[in-house]
DNA sequence: ACTACGATCTACT
DNA sequence: GTAGATCGTAGTG
């Protein structure tokens, strides 16, 4: 269990053309996969089971909707990591999408912990399985991540996306996006529904409710 | 130069 | 459920 290397489970990382995709796409296909960061320190990696998508200026709730030194990542090329600092406190790491040239990055907002657990739980100072990964916030703390892979290309370790996969009968589910104060009712948040590690409570992702206009909740057709 | 505000988390009531 | 922390970014003067 503990004391695993990332070279004992990890296949290699996606290739760049994963990531040069619409954004949409690869927000709902990323979940299964698995985030790796290898450090001196030890390995780390979490399975992707809530995103959202980002898109460029016809999105109004993006960092990208108004081009600035701080987004200029996200017009950059597919499979590269866009991360940045809010609130005071946290990072956030995100997956840049699209052709070079056209904007678009896709937020990891949760992890299902899968090796390094114990390194976890030492970053982030709580012991819960749960509380580790469940948040953007939480699971860069938790995976070692900070300002200093804003840029970094995410087909090569040590920090990387691996295949992983959807188990079959898992669903995804989708919902408005988190935290945002514009375009808050498009239905842009993936996540595996059912999962424990998700960043808003198990049971609870669905408790959105739609006011005037129907919008299109339910899951598309899965499929990584 | 100055001000307002977060793609959040934690602690407390 | 609500508020405070905490500071870089972006928008305004």
């Amino acid at each position: 269990m503990t004391g695993a290397t990332a070279e004992a489970w990890a296949p290699g990382p996606l290739d760049r053309g994963f990531f040069a995709r619409p954004t949409l796409i690869v927000a709902r296909a990323l979940l299964g996969h698995l985030l790796v960061h290898e450090t001196p320190e030890g390995a780390v990696a979490g399975r992707i089971v809530e995103t959202e998508a980002y898109l460029g200026p016809s999105d109004p709730a993006s960092h990208a909707y108004r081009r600035t030194p701080r987004s200029r990542m996200m017009w950059g090329p597919p499979g590269h990591a866009y991360v940045y600092f809010t609130y005071g406190n946290h990072f956030c790491i995100n997956v840049v999408t699209e052709q070079e040239g056209v904007a678009g990055a896709v937020l990891i907002r949760a992890l299902q912990p899968v090796a390094g657990v114990e390194l976890m739980r030492r970053r982030r100072g709580v012991e819960g399985l749960r509380d580790l990964c469940s948040g953007p916030g939480r699971l860069t703390q938790a995976l070692g991540i900070g300002g200093h892979h804003n840029g970094h290309d995410l087909t090569r370790p040590p920090l990387y996306v691996a295949r992983g996969g959807l188990d079959d009968g898992e669903r995804v589910g989708r919902s408005a996006r988190v935290g945002i104060s514009r375009a808050v009712d498009w239905p842009w948040r993936f996540f595996v529904v059912g999962s424990a590690f998700v960043s808003r409570g198990p049971t609870r992702p669905w408790r959105r409710h739609l006011k005037g206009r129907a919008t299109p909740a339910d899951s598309g057709p899965d499929r990584a």
